[in-house]
DNA sequence: ATCGATCATGCATCTATTTTGCATGGTTAT
DNA sequence: ATAACCATGCAAAATAGATGCATGATCGAT
């Protein structure tokens, strides 16, 4: 049980501003203030300074912060094994994940809790990777399934976090139906350098994706359109403006006038999807127990993809 | 920062009933029994059952109280690194001592940082030693002086606590003035055991010194009389009721026909005096600072003996 | 330079949690 | 059987904490 002024700390250290605090832990920005300035109090610390408009961390700040990540994943780890040794049932259980992944691994994964566990509270909220880990420091969530990425700021050996991999999802090439290559089984990404290319914005998840598949063949495609949704992107490419890429667990429903290809040649872009907790946590029965039924759901994907292949 | 309430459960698991649990707290019985009703909700565990009249921890119960040991022994060695290394200072700081050990060991202590610190909050509780781990566990003091006591609840290696040793201090023999040995300059317990003693109360810190001293030459004293504080039973002794065994520190002051004599022979037995603080904390800069003042102080009144014996 | 936007903080108000004190019920010792 | 002890429930009170708005300070853009 650690603190819970401790842990907004902790969140501040993450998001720099108190706003962004307060945004994240659900309360309102003067309690936030309030929370850190009562946690300098007794501590004897100054953990603050003014910094412009905003404030940052001392370094006895940041040295407590990062001093601390040690202590919440030991605090974790103790309940989780008084969990699993005493058998008791957590009463609240949070769930983070973004977009396709949520639907497809995190509504089957709640659903299959709600029937083992019918006691249990299950909340799932709907964020991008980043603000999934967010949520996992300020612990409104326990679990959370996202893209993995290169080059990010959570490294895989981040210390408050563990992640396990769940699956590789490949990356398709979406194009509309009257396109030359349309008839085709497989494409390469080099047949498609110089086409117009529809994506989604700048900084976002996918976009770095994106970018990476084409410098690992080393082309530089325009970018004709962006898109946030999947759904656009798709009427985009139906309206014959471009071609795209879309993730395999991403549906294409009955979209009209647009076809999926495979990807093959060198470059064969997929994203990760792994799943993230605390660490810790990972011992706990009912992370175990997740993490059990997130590997079923992904193997029960692979396994109809390979059926599929044939 | 470990939250409250689970320090409340800590010290709950070592007194064993609500109201004790309260009075060293400094909660009411009902708020130390709301306070661990809503720590089983927030952690979905069951720690307590109902037992006889009280209750009692249940396995997951001595599970997590255990477990949290080096939580909290990790968090008090934070802290004093991030004291050390931002030089920060402690607003509050508890000391805890008995008797003699108070008045010679701890008050000038007190005084010490009161001068090199006019900031900080000095608070001294006298308590006897059993009750001066209670108070390191409910954080109510930070530094303990004590008389250890072999055989004892807290052994040297207590995962919750670290001990210093600062002083052994002999025990000498008081006797009437007008007894046929008052005139010696040193005695075997030997020549004693057939005397009167008073003692201390059965049960009491020094009682089981007293009997381990005689144990120690294989004798059984009679015990006749038993006092409370060392003053009593020096006005005993001055009465010529019997002898008895008077720690080096304790003054005799002016008392009226009653005679100091030193123990000699293989038994020599003595108190050992040592510091106790909660493990982690001990490289705390104000910890280190008070712990060379004690040694200071207990190395002075070491050389002041050795001259004296000369 | 000025205006507007962004951020943190202080303050008064209110809310919610926590504590208290007493009464109750169950349990052990005399 | 009576008395003492212990935990707990409840209503009332106290305290701590959160909110919302206003303020001041800083930065970016026009």
């Amino acid at each position: 049980m650690i603190d819970a002024r401790l842990i907004t700390l902790r969140v501040f250290a993450q998001c720099g501003t108190i706003g962004a605090t307060a945004e994240l832990t659900g309360y309102s920005p003067s309690a936030v203030s309030a929370q850190l300035r009562e946690l300098q109090r007794v501590l004897g610390m100054q953990l603050l300074t003014k910094d412009g408009r905003g404030v940052r961390l001392t370094a006895t700040g940041r040295f407590l912060v990062a001093g601390s990540d040690p202590l919440i994943a030991q605090w974790e780890s103790l309940r989780a094994a008084a969990m699993e040794a005493g058998d008791q049932v957590q009463p609240r259980f949070g769930l983070g994940g973004f977009s396709t992944a949520a639907a497809q691994l995190l509504a089957p994964l709640a659903a299959a809790l709600r029937s083992t566990r019918p006691e249990l509270e299950v909340q799932v909220l709907e964020a991008d990777p980043a603000r999934c880990f967010e949520l996992l420091v300020a612990e409104r969530i326990d679990l959370a399934v996202i893209v993995a990425m290169q080059s990010e700021t959570y490294g895989e050996d981040d210390p408050r976090f563990e992640q396990t991999v769940l699956l590789d999802d490949p990356l398709d090439v979406i194009i509309p139906a009257n396109h030359p290559l349309a008839s085709r089984e497989t494409v390469t990404l080099e047949e498609l350098s110089s086409e117009p290319w529809i994506t989604e914005a700048a900084g976002s998840t996918y976009h770095s994706l994106f970018t990476a598949a084409f410098t690992a063949v080393g082309a530089t495609p325009r970018i004709a359109h962006e898109a946030v949704e999947w759904e656009t992107q798709i009427a985009f490419v139906g309206a014959g403006l471009g071609v795209g890429l879309l993730p395999r667990l991403a549906p294409l429903r009955g979209a009209e006038n647009v076809v999926r290809l495979r990807i093959t040649g060198k470059a064969k872009p997929a994203r990760r999807i792994v799943a993230a907790v605390r660490r810790g946590s990972i011992a706990s029965p009912l992370i175990q127990e997740s993490l059990g039924i997130l590997q079923a759901n992904a193997n029960r994907i692979l396994t109809a993809r390979l059926e599929e292949d044939l």
